[in-house]
Parts: C-alpha cells; structure tokens; sequence
DNA sequence: ATTATATTGTTGCAATTGCAACAAATTTAG
DNA sequence: CTAAATTTGTTGCAATTGCAACAATATAAT
C-alpha cells in the first residue's frame, strides 16, 4: 500500500509540509542510518530499495528486512534503535523521514491526515504479518522445516508453485537463519527426493 | 499503550458504537478464536490474558505471542488468517471486537476517532518492537546465544540483571524454539560457567 | 574482453541439538 | 489435604548442523 493512497498531490505537500517531513536521495550502496538524526523517526521509500542488516560481533550478518517502494522503516518500527543495524541502499533510493514525534503530537483532524494515519496503520500491520511469518519459519527446528515453511509461505502468498527467490541463495540462508552451505545440502537432498526442482532462483514445488 | 489513552468516557462509548464493537468475556482456558465470526478484526484485550498458539502437524507447539491488558491481535496484525492458530485465554478475559473494514472505512474526522488511530499505530508499533526482537533471539544459531540475546533484551527493557520469567521454562523453549530438556541442559552449564544464577524463575545475571 | 568480486556447490568432521524416557519437584484441582 | 496434572531436571544417543576450506560458476567492474 502507498503510504499516500487516497490523499491527492496537493493535500499531500501540505501534509509532508506540516509534518517537516525531510526528503533525501541516496546512491546504491549507501549507508544511510548515519546521515538521519538522532530521534526517532518514520522513514517511507519513495522510490529504490533499503536492506536493514545486522551484524553482530561474530561478523555473521543477518538481514532484518528488504524493503522497496511505499514500504516503512524508522527507530519506533525496524528495532533501528540501537547501533547494531546499519541500513544499506541497493540501488539509487529516495526516502522521506517524518520525526516520529511530530506526526503523533499534531492533533489535526484534517481528513488527509486522518488519512495519512490510517495508511500507516496498515503498512505496519502488513509489516506485522511478515514478521509472523518470519517467526514461523524461525521456529521450525530443522532446516528442512524452515525451507519447506518458507516455500510454503511463498507459494500461498502467490498462489504459485513456482517461487522466484527475491535474493541470492546466500541471502536466504540469512533469512532463514542457517549456514549457507548446510541449506544447500538440504536444497540438494530435497530434489533428490522428487520435492522440489531448482533453475537459478526458481523454485518449483512438486507436491 | 492503552488503546483510549487520551479519550474520554464519553467519547469513548460513542467511539465504540460508531464502531459497532463488540465486548466478550471469556473464563480461564477457553478457546476463543472460533467464536469470533469470520472476519478481518481488531482485538482489545480490556482485561485478563491470553496466548496466541500455533501447533503445527508434529504436535510442536509455538507461542506466538502472549498478550495482557490493552494488547491487541487480530487477523490483520497476528497471522491468524489460517486455522492452524488457537487463541487460549489464560485468565478470566474480556475482550473487545472492532471489524477491522469497519474502523478502516469510517471518514470521520471526529478528535477521537483520530486518537484512537494513533494509539492503535502507536500499539502496533510497540508490537513489531517485539517481534523483532524474538526475530532477533531467532536468528541465533546456539541454544546459548538465544538464550543470552534473551537476557539481554529483558535486562535492557527492565535496566536490570533481575530477569522475572514471565511464564515457565517450558514454555520459554517455546518462545525460543529450542529443545526444553537442551536448553535446561544450557542454563546447567551457564549456571556452572558462573554467568547466571536461577532462584525459581529470577535469573540473575552476573556479568 | 579480461579481471576482480561474489555466489554457489561440495565434503569431512566435530560440536550441538533434538529426542526419548525417566525421576523429582512443584502446582493445580477437587 | 490429597490426588492428579504439570513442570523441571537428567542423561545417553543418534541425527542434524555449523564450520572450514576449497573448487566451480556466475556476476560485476574496468
């Protein structure tokens, strides 16, 4: 969902005007958390791709979230709050930051920013609902259960048996939170088996 | 966050009709899901507890996550569009039912009405804080270091080396998604490491 | 086009973990 | 207060997994 759906152009510049809402332009591979202020904020993708990345001192990196277009990050909603996270840009990005603080303390009962609000509201709960997806995968206790949880997901959300990975397979060993190598062998095992059958990032489920 | 911070009584019950909410109450132990109808909602729990559980065809049970007073769930915010998730209440609990299309599609511009959206998104917020943070003691690959990420989370949250389980040491392998007789095995050897002292469920850390 | 960089595939091995099966302790219910 | 139910502690063992160290591909950069 656009955060602006149902909002016109001009409601929208007189809505990013009274929330001093910041606009930035990044380059690929930027990182860009450094260049934002100190407080807490929202942060909408206008246009590009951010990945919020953790590392922690073993050097094993996780990444938290990839996030494109009308998708919403900040402190008070990416666990951006301590400085363990770095967000990266992938390709050419355009963001705004709006102070968090700011919008929640207007008290404008002007329909754009009701509006405004509501969409917000459902872009987190969507938001919610990747993360409980997440955290299903996570729970599962065998690699073969996570991918299998994780294909699941996919295939149900698109209706297909086809998967198209949307990152590398390095990428979704982060994900899933497993060695790269060892999901191989169990990408490996799983075609053996006749479950699956894998042609660069396409996944087709055979069941 | 209570979910009428900022609205009066008044306005309060006028609010909830504009919704056409409805209130529940429930006892201890019931299962509550199926008797809400078949919609898209937004749950308020008033008072009381329960735990959103999801057991899957292994008979592994997950926690997905347990909610008090003025914690809310919902079909939209808590993954329970499919039937393999139960709501169990775990104390004598009154909830209130807002259809979730209903609070969306209202165009009213009433301060209220405005406030309750806000406090909603300000709930929903707080609720993907948490969920990152079990996705951050999910992506730890040993026992040892989910369980340590979790005392660091608790101790951070509270500012303190007392760390008070909340529920049992069963059901928080379950929040961790490890093994209980492993994760005693653990908790042994932290004990023994002098990294933790455990009275009942107080742990205390000692570094 | 060639080189440099990043990703994928593979495998042996040690370490960790889940599982099963109990006993002991604690909590809850009647 | 007593019995039943639940939770906690323990341990051996097999299975799974992470790790390390490479070779082979593929992708990106100059």
């Amino acid at each position: 969902m656009n955060p602006f759906y149902n909002i016109s152009d001009e409601y929208k510049l007189e809505l990013l005007k009274v929330l001093e809402a910041q606009t930035y332009e990044f380059n690929k591979n930027e990182e860009i958390l450094k260049k934002i202020k100190n407080r807490n904020f929202i942060g909408i993708i206008l246009d590009g791709m951010i990945q919020i990345i953790k590392t922690d001192y073993n050097g094993n990196r996780t990444i938290i979230e990839e996030l494109i277009e009308n998708d919403i990050f900040g402190t008070k909603i990416s666990s951006l709050s301590n400085n363990e996270y770095t967000i990266t840009t992938k390709d050419k990005t355009k963001i705004i930051i709006i102070d968090y603080e700011q919008l929640i303390k207007i008290n404008n009962t002007n329909i754009y920013y009701n509006q405004f609000i509501k969409n917000l509201l459902e872009i987190i709960i969507n938001s919610v609902n990747d993360k409980n997806d997440r955290i299903e995968i996570l729970t599962k206790k065998t690699i073969r259960n996570k991918l299998l949880e994780y294909f699941k997901i996919i295939s149900t959300k698109n209706n297909s048996k086809n998967i198209y990975l949307p990152f590398t397979f390095t990428d979704l060993a982060d994900y899933l939170a497993i060695d790269r190598s060892a999901m191989t062998r169990e990408l490996k095992t799983l075609k053996e088996e006749g479950f699956i059958e894998i042609k660069n990032k396409r996944i087709t489920l055979l069941y």
